[in-house]
DNA sequence: TTGTATGCGTTATCAC
DNA sequence: GTGATAACGCATACAA
């Protein structure tokens, strides 16, 4: 490996003066730096990070941890993460937790002994808090996206999901269905409650009553088994004109179901969901959807990290920033007479 | 920052002894290993794995740089190459090219920086060449995923695009296609070419005449604007009753323009492409595609990656794994009398 | 079984 | 402007 020294040597310079070159810092007369530059060219310098990061106690390295790397509204959120950590010269480290607080916890124990600069979380659930408190033990400073989870003060950006919700109800209301089921995430996950919220609000005040056995929780993540929801569909006495899905995937899964038994949307049953599909959202059922700001999230929340690891030593209060979902009408609700 | 000389003086034992007690080497009594440990615990020692990377000369970080971030093939691809990793005891950095040498140029030199470890690379395309030189200067190791670059010699793991392009035209013409057009990626990109190709061998040797108006060359990517690919289409007389996407994106962005303009899938053209949709292979026209095993090209990718890093010394023999895409029948294609 | 000295590649400090 | 030295946290080689 070709070293500072070797470089210091070949130039007839000291280590110090070949390091000044590298980071323009100090005083250094244009002929020595043009010589050093030089033979950093001809020797295929690269400086080592990892000596670098040992002795300034800062690795420029980030992390994001993201719950479902299958899921658009998360890879757009990466971009938007990535974007914003390569504008501030940091790089990306990244994990997927798969919505599991197993998985999570290996990746906290990275973290820690990669010794990164800064986490972006999106939190399993409110399982996750001993994690976060791991971080904060160690002083490693973290911004929370689209989850808030109980227990813990800090930055965090989160989308309006209650008013999504409300929202989605009432659009179909207006379309005219009275009878809407709701599939959500586990109610360990601060989104999923408060979408449950909105759909109980929505239901409300549209007159209609609250029946709790037409809301089915399962995981934000894919689902491994159809079967469960399949047979809470069944018994649904009378079967319900549209269903609200707590998020993007699960309204893919809904589908899935809807695929094996014959069953057309919006023709048989109308459907909507939180998060929009990205990219396949020009596929059918062309689906109605509340759509968050996905790079946003990444975006705003990177700046936050940076903001707080820049300004450790000044005591900023904890931000949150709440993004509003939007409703896109497309073509999966069928007007009811 | 707690460090293992703090561990080392709170347990009244040198350093060297956590040292050992952490990475299980040399002989140990059990009881000052017990000590240890407990103070690791109560002191909440986290090993620095930078400084332990600086005196190894491994950094135990692999790096996956993929074009895509958006696209389920490589989301997919992302995951089995995570599970391989974390089964080697590899963590993994992780990069997003968006088909651009120049965003890759970047990541080669975050990767040279770094000092990973090694290197999965599914290069932006041909013009790549310099940025795998500059690894093999500098002696990373790297395994190619998905395209090949002409002028390099490594370990790769490629899908069998011409035979699946091959199948795909043969399944068209078997439904009653004759009139069939073709959309691809790039030229300097090898799967590119070799999917023309199996274009190509699919009409041939249906006795239909290959020609190249009915082709469609742009990125594999996004497409930022859909008027270039509309005005090719306008102007083919007569027009295409089927379309071959060189992959999933394209086939959304074909979609995508179709929707636009009314034309629906597969009543009045029937459309195929390369690569499943993952999730979203659920949704309408429910594609027909041939589906490339994306875990396996990560998963396999990685295995190999790891073995060349661990064999570094003895000369292995470039490997190169074909992946077979099998031809996934749904419904968008219609049958001509 | 445990400890001491040394070095990994870089930068901060202080001296010249 | 430039250089010598120490330090970052850890593991290897060698002693004890």
């Amino acid at each position: 490996m070709v070293t500072i020294y070797d470089v210091a040597a070949k130039a007839s310079v000291s280590a110090m003066t070949v390091s000044r070159v590298i980071n323009n810092t100090g005083k250094i007369s244009d002929k020595t730096r043009a010589k050093v530059k030089r033979v950093m060219e001809e020797l295929g310098y690269v400086p080592n990070q990892t000596a670098r990061s040992l002795v300034l106690q800062q690795t420029k390295l980030l992390f994001l941890l993201i719950t479902d790397i299958m899921n658009p509204f998360y890879t757009t959120l990466a971009r938007g993460a990535e974007d914003a950590a390569k504008r501030s010269g940091y790089r990306l480290l990244f994990g997927n937790s798969d919505e599991s607080i197993e998985k999570e916890s290996d990746y906290v124990t990275t973290i820690l002994t990669t010794r990164v600069d800064g986490v972006l979380v999106a939190p399993a659930g409110d399982p996750s808090l001993p994690h976060l408190e791991s971080l904060r033990k160690h002083k490693v400073p973290f911004v929370l996206l689209d989850r808030e989870v109980p227990g813990i003060e800090c930055d965090i950006v989160l989308g309006d999901s209650k008013d999504g919700a409300r929202r989605l109800v009432e659009h179909l209301v207006a379309k005219g269905h009275r009878n809407i089921a709701f599939v959500n995430g586990s109610p360990s996950v601060s989104s999923a409650r408060l979408r449950l919220q909105g759909y109980q609000d929505g239901m409300k005040l549209s007159d209609l009553a609250y029946n709790e056995r037409y809301v089915f929780e399962t995981s934000f993540g894919p689902l491994s088994d159809l079967t469960e929801m399949g047979q809470w569909l069944d018994q649904l006495d009378p079967a319900p004109t549209a269903i609200v899905a707590g998020n993007n995937v699960l309204a893919v899964e809904i589908l899935r179901l809807f695929r094996e038994r014959g069953i057309s949307v919006p023709e048989d049953i109308s459907i909507v969901c939180f998060d929009d599909l990205g990219p396949y959202s020009e596929v059918e059922p062309f689906l109605t959807v509340a759509a968050q700001q996905a790079y946003q999230f990444g975006y705003m929340g990177m700046q936050m990290l940076v903001e707080r690891i820049q300004e450790r030593e000044t005591a900023l209060p904890w931000k949150k920033i709440v993004l509003p979902a939007d409703l896109v009408i497309r073509r999966s609700v069928k007007t009811l007479s």
